[in-house]
DNA sequence: ATAATTTATTTGTGATCACAAAGTATATTT
DNA sequence: AAATATACTTTGTGATCACAAATAAATTAT
């Protein structure tokens, strides 16, 4: 018996899928920003047909907004909106945190505080995108220890939601400072205490958006 | 100035897409059923383009899963899959009711009560697809009123991700009893008691469950 | 000038098609 | 009879097109 393996290579679509999310998760895109399906086609020089694929599909997972008329933009969050997406926030990733915890080891921890330096690398050349790349990746190579891939994949979601607006947030007000309570989760997950990596998460989390609203 | 009030009307796939999600929700569709573009597409009598965008959005959504040869499928949960997705409810739908409690007037109750009776009349008659219907809508009732859109469309997302599964798990057992915490849903309603909703939600979530997998 | 109307352009939707890859059934070989 | 090879069918992907609705630009009228 002959067995085949191939890796099935990603198609058309799922290349500028990727892309896109990216953009918009870091930021890249202001709310308001309209996409449209030939522009993203030639952008990437393919026809409408996966542009218009990669354009629902981010639609669907609240990244972009479909006007009452069918156009595409990224959306533009009202306060309200951004608070309730903002407490969703220090729902879920104190829990994936924790489940984290457990399954946090060294190498982990010594990696989380490498991505920490170049997140105070990036205040200091004031670049809002690397900033909120580093910070995002901070917490998400830790939740990724929790294996709770569904967990994960709602507290993106909402990543990918509040993209757009945490940029222009970042924008108006200037990346001041590196995250304070980052290095405060690294000592509550060498000392494997869940009760202090709950709050300190949380803590960070809120505190980040009272920062950039009020 | 002549103002042109009109309803844009639903596009083709808004209405495949809407009854499809139903079904998938409430478990019309066993776990491992797969869909086909021209298979849709002949159903609902229309071509493939709209077919496809409907299968795409609600695998976007965790509805359906793509094989890695890109044919779509409803999901075959893990059990450990199943129980992270059931800790997000037990997770979310307590602050999400605890978040209605302030506007749940008693209209509201008397409404939930009604449907209340429905579930019993679906385990009467033996019913399942009834009986989920009717078990989320009495709690879907009650977090509309909580105002936190962004809340319920994570909550109804993993409704829509458990569908398959857990008709699989009402057959199996049978729909053995009216879910015994609803009552004290209602109480706690009445009395206002946060603590106590809370409380009885995420009870109502994890023995479901639990009575379900044991 | 300003508002209303007309014209031109842009845009998403749905249909159809060719194609290659995957899956299924049939036939062939060992 | 079991495994392999072959032929056949089904399936998703991406391209192209016509069309109507929405938007933008230009024109006309008040």
């Amino acid at each position: 018996m002959v067995i085949d393996l191939k890796i099935s290579e990603p198609s058309l679509q799922d290349k500028i899928y990727r892309e896109l999310r990216q953009k918009i998760m870091l930021g890249d895109l202001r709310p308001g920003h309209s996409l449209t399906l030939r522009g993203l086609a030639q952008l990437y020089d393919v026809s409408m047909t996966p542009a218009r694929e990669v354009l629902r599909r981010l639609a669907a997972e609240g990244a972009l907004i479909v006007t009452n008329t069918g156009r595409f933009m990224t959306p533009i969050l009202s306060n309200d909106r951004l608070e309730e997406l903002n407490a969703l926030r220090g729902l879920l990733e104190p829990e994936i945190g924790a489940r984290a915890l457990p399954r946090a080891h060294l190498a982990l921890i010594d990696r989380m505080q490498l991505i920490n330096s170049r997140i105070a690398q990036a205040v200091i050349q004031k670049e809002p995108i690397s900033y909120v790349q580093a910070n995002l990746e901070f917490h998400r190579s830790l939740y990724l220890r929790a294996q709770a891939p569904a967990m994960l994949a709602l507290v993106e979601n909402i990543w990918l939601q509040i993209g757009p607006t945490m940029r222009v947030l970042y924008e108006k007000i200037g990346v001041l400072e590196t995250p304070k309570h980052h290095v405060s989760i690294l000592v509550a997950l060498k000392s494997s205490d869940e009760q202090k990596l709950r709050l300190m998460i949380q803590t960070d989390v809120t505190n980040g958006l009272r920062m950039l609203i009020r």
